[in-house]
RNA sequence: GGCGGGGUAGCAAAGUGGUUAUGCAGCGGCCUGCAAAGCCGUCUACGCCGGUUCGAUUCCGACCCCCGCCUCCA
């Protein structure tokens, strides 16, 4: 039975799916303007452990992500660089998708863009005017009247007359209430714009995701997510949105992940202690990076250090050092009856506990180092693989990716049997000194049973 | 000021009212020509102070410190 935190009721709650046997999720994904860095690729980690969970407990989940193509930070770049904002726009969605395959993330369902459905926007709006929770203001903007929604701050635990709107910025004059959101703006010269009952404009950011996740989820649905900065206001002006609008419930489960900090602060450009998953990628195998996220649970805040990666990689090398030079049985589906298997699925179920998971995998490698047990590899790699995990060859990781350019598979094969040679001869002078050349370069050499392998350190 | 999340051994990270988390690193041993990998063993824990309890890291209360949100942000 699988139990998640809802962030709507700050607590764990047994999840019951509005129709049995389906799942319909919606995230927050990516505003396409610049690369995605590494906490973009916790939340996509995250949900996508998420996903394959809720799949393998046997749920057809429709799995919604956005992405955001139309905004003040597109339009700015954009102009920035002197192309157009949907250039800008492609050319980032490939770059992410890059960066998704590398993570090893299953593709939702649906990935809507925000420029697909401004006609969508532009019926909600106006049935959020008709029903009194919004207006339209002299400059041609369209405002969310947020005194007129009831609801207004029970995601987020926030009340109105606490908050200190108009502290850090200049409040809009145009607004009934400080606290008011735009749904509409209107167009500026030069920016790409759509016709709108308001004149010429382009949507507010809030307005996309109630539109999208109900075009494709219907009014009301299970599972939505997002980094826990989106809870206020993101999420909180979605609940008014859709709410306002349609006046039932929105979502039942609101999950939020943790942040990934440097040196103990949220990552910014501004203080520039910020890393693309593409930085990231020059160093560390992307299922490396997919394993630091995955060992820690979704919810926790993460500090990103520099040894934070080589750990994750010495973990995950242990793990395919198990599966080495086995022959795995054909997967026969898990037997969620055995011990490992039963306490990785009542960790999984206990609001994703992919950190207690994990550690189940490690067990499993040690069972499966002591007896050379093939069927409890097969075991350990199906259970895995529910993590987005352990899928490859073993060689192919061992001795693949990063490091390439340092030397060759083919020269490092030749200097094994020159040093065989040597071994042969009882020259260990010489075998040693090869040895210690390609420890130079990275390459740990292994002799077993006649035979030498390698491994990239 | 309001709201929320944390402080676990050298590092990372789960969890529990009493029984080994787990991984990385270290140390000793086995194995090995020597290593590596693996196996066996092993050392460092639960921010501080009270309370409840036979017993608390784990429940309750106070305190200290860190971080996040209240503006765009995964």
């Amino acid at each position: 039975m699988l139990s998640l935190y809802n962030t709507l009721t700050r607590q764990k709650e047994v999840f019951q799916p509005i129709e049995p046997g389906k799942v319909r999720m919606y995230v927050c994904g990516m505003t396409v303007y610049d690369l995605c860095h590494i906490g973009h690729a916790r939340m996509l980690a995250a949900f996508d452990v998420i996903y394959r969970w809720m799949q393998a407990s046997g749920y057809d989940v429709t799995y919604v992500r956005n992405i955001t193509d139309i905004d003040d930070k597109i339009i700015k770049r954009a102009a920035e660089r002197g192309i157009l904002p949907q250039e800008l726009v492609e050319g980032t969605i490939a770059d992410m998708h890059q960066d998704a395959a590398a993570l090893g993330l299953l593709p939702p369902t649906f990935e809507p863009r925000a420029t697909q459905h401004v006609a969508g926007m532009i019926a909600m709006i106006e049935q959020l005017i008709a029903n009194n929770k919004a207006y339209a203001a002299a400059n041609g903007d369209v405002y969310y009247a947020v005194r007129e929604f009831e609801g207004y701050g029970k995601l987020s635990g926030k009340k109105l007359d606490d908050m200190r709107a108009g502290e850090r910025i200049e409040v809009d004059p145009f607004k009934r209430d400080p606290m008011d959101f735009v749904l509409w703006k209107a167009a500026k010269p030069g920016e790409p714009s759509w016709t709108s009952p308001w004149g010429e404009g382009r949507p507010g950011w809030h307005i996309e995701c109630s539109v999208m996740s109900c075009f494709h989820l219907g009014e009301h649905f299970d599972i939505h997510g997002g980094g826990e900065d989106l809870q206020f206001p993101h999420h909180e002006n979605e609940i008014a949105q859709s709410e306002g609008a349609h006046g039932h419930q929105y979502v039942n489960y609101w999950l939020h992940n943790g942040f990934i900090n440097v040196d103990g602060t949220k990552m910014s450009k501004s203080l520039g202690n910020f890393f693309t998953i593409r930085d990231v990628l020059q160093h560390f195998d992307g299922e490396v990076v997919r394993f630091f996220i995955v060992r820690s649970h979704y919810r926790s805040p993460v500090n990103f250090t520099d040894g934070i990666l080589h750990d994750a990689r010495q973990g995950l090398t242990r793990l395919y050092t198990a599966l080495r030079d086995l022959d795995l049985p054909a997967s026969a589906g898990i037997d969620w009856n055995q011990p490992y298997a039963a306490r990785f699925k009542a960790a999984m179920d206990d609001d994703f506990n992919t950190s207690e998971a994990v550690a189940v995998l490690f067990e499993l490698a040690g069972e499966v180092n002591k007896n050379k047990d093939a069927v409890l590899a097969r075991l350990m790699k199906d259970l895995a693989g529910l993590l987005g995990l352990l899928q490859r060859e073993p060689e192919a990781f061992l001795q693949g990716g990063v490091g390439e350019e340092a030397i060759s598979a083919e020269a490092i094969d030749a200097l094994i049997v020159a040093r065989r040679d040597a071994r042969a001869a009882r020259n260990w002078a010489e075998s040693d000194r090869i040895r210690d050349e390609l420890t130079a370069k990275g390459i740990v050499l292994e002799d077993s049973a006649g035979t030498t392998t390698w491994r990239r350190a």
